[in-house]
DNA sequence: CATCTGACGACCG
DNA sequence: GCGGTCGCCAGAT
């Protein structure tokens, strides 16, 4: 199979949690930079589960056009995350690294006032 | 071969 | 915080 390491590392990103293009790039070393992890997920397969849905910008922007925009923003939301127009609300929170492994890592408790 | 175009990211104003 | 520009690299025309 294709087991392209971007596609193998995008489908460990938890549900709910997201991670950039350029964050793939250096966690996979790709040479290219992000643009080579932009351009894996443009072609990534719709039948081997790969989550690409969760897989933004830097920033938590979302960089996808019509028509996947409409169903990534569907996707996200239904794992319960907060969008704006074009970003991820409060992505901080929500930005996986691969590190974190099994590790909690979840969302970052807010400092009640 | 020249040029344009991206599912990008860092910078600058 | 936002839009514009430049650097990067592979594919398409």
């Amino acid at each position: 199979m294709n087991w392209n390491p971007i596609y193998v590392l995008v489908k460990k990103i938890p549900r709910g949690r997201v991670m950039t293009y350029g964050q793939l790039a250096k966690a996979l070393r790709l040479p290219g930079g992000a643009r080579t992890a932009g351009r894996a997920m443009a072609a990534s397969p719709s039948d081997q589960g790969v989550p690409w849905h969760r897989v933004v910008g830097a920033g938590g922007r979302l960089l996808i056009r019509e028509p996947y925009a409409s169903l990534q923003r569907k996707l996200l939301e239904s794992e319960g995350l907060a969008l704006a127009e074009k970003r991820i609300l409060d992505f901080r929170n929500y930005e996986w690294n691969p590190s974190e492994g099994r590790r909690r890592g979840v969302v970052k408790k807010e400092k009640r006032g």
